[in-house]
DNA sequence: CTAACTGCAAAAATTTTGCATGCAC
DNA sequence: GTGCATGCAAAATTTTTGCAGTTAG
């Protein structure tokens, strides 16, 4: 949703990555695209009421397309929720487990363990899928969650 | 070491904990901590086919329990299947997106990470659900997932 | 025109809920 | 005995698959 294409959130071009498969442009791919990156980050389901007018299923194989074609990636937010985001987005996101915020860090956060994984296992680590949780500012002053070992621990679906 | 009854695998003492809860002690839950213990990382449908004679509702029942009584904890692996995993073990969890597998590595690893989070942003990181995915060194050598952009992303579920 | 794409229906897979019976205490 | 727990059935979610009609190229 935008109505005009100019971007600070351009990424990689539709069309061409498309026509470079021979693949077909067609409307909903470009809708659900804009609507990915309009919205930093959602599931299918929060995609789906963006754009009503586009079938659930097609938005999930839509979604699954772009990634293929390297325009989206996603991560898993809450438990197991798959959040789809701009490939061009780079950062980790940081998530609450009490009160559910979501917030983008810098990417750079992860460069440390990005540095030693690689030196100490060749694991290449993949930024754009790490989502951390924890307990953010406000909920630590609230004291929600405590703070001792679990008395109930983070939130369950 | 010492029973019959317990795993060598030990921690915090179910019985203790159901006990100040005014909750009962039955063996699917002391078969379902054990098999957690025993199997280091699980989701559902794993531990209930290590335990075939329970349940699955009440495998699910009982994880969120022991999950309450802060003895496992779950993070999410592939594609947000959920696995938990014994709350002692402090290790943060290395998964290759490629080839599947799952490795532990020393918590360690997120210490840097853990304290950026803390000094710069007032989050306490949750190290027990943290769990990184990449590429590892084997998938990397076989070309597995090639290395420029992504072609064809890592696995989807 | 031709085949890729979409929408709709149905199937799968996963997790939750409702209850009657059964045990832990 | 009392009532928390379990097992079983059914429901609710979430994601995938099959197809026939639609449409981009």
């Amino acid at each position: 949703m935008s109505g005009h294409h100019h971007p600070a959130v351009t990424g990689p071009d539709l069309a061409a990555q498309l026509h470079a498969r021979g693949l077909r442009v067609t409307p909903q791919r470009e809708r659900v695209l804009d609507a990915v990156r309009g919205m930093g980050h959602a599931t299918p389901e929060q995609i789906s009421d963006a754009v009503p007018e586009i079938d659930l299923t097609t938005v999930y194989r839509t979604l699954e397309l772009l990634e293929e074609l390297g325009l989206v990636r996603h991560t898993h937010l809450d438990h197991g929720a798959p959040a789809y985001r701009p490939a061009e987005d780079d950062h980790v996101h940081v998530v609450c487990h009490y009160c559910g915020a979501v917030v983008d860090a810098p990417a750079a956060l992860a460069d440390e363990l990005e540095r030693r994984l690689r030196e100490e296992r060749g694991f290449a680590l993949d930024r754009a899928h790490l989502t951390v949780f924890g307990r953010c500012a406000k909920c630590a002053e609230l004291g929600v969650g405590a703070d001792q070992a679990e008395q109930s621990g983070p939130e369950r679906r």
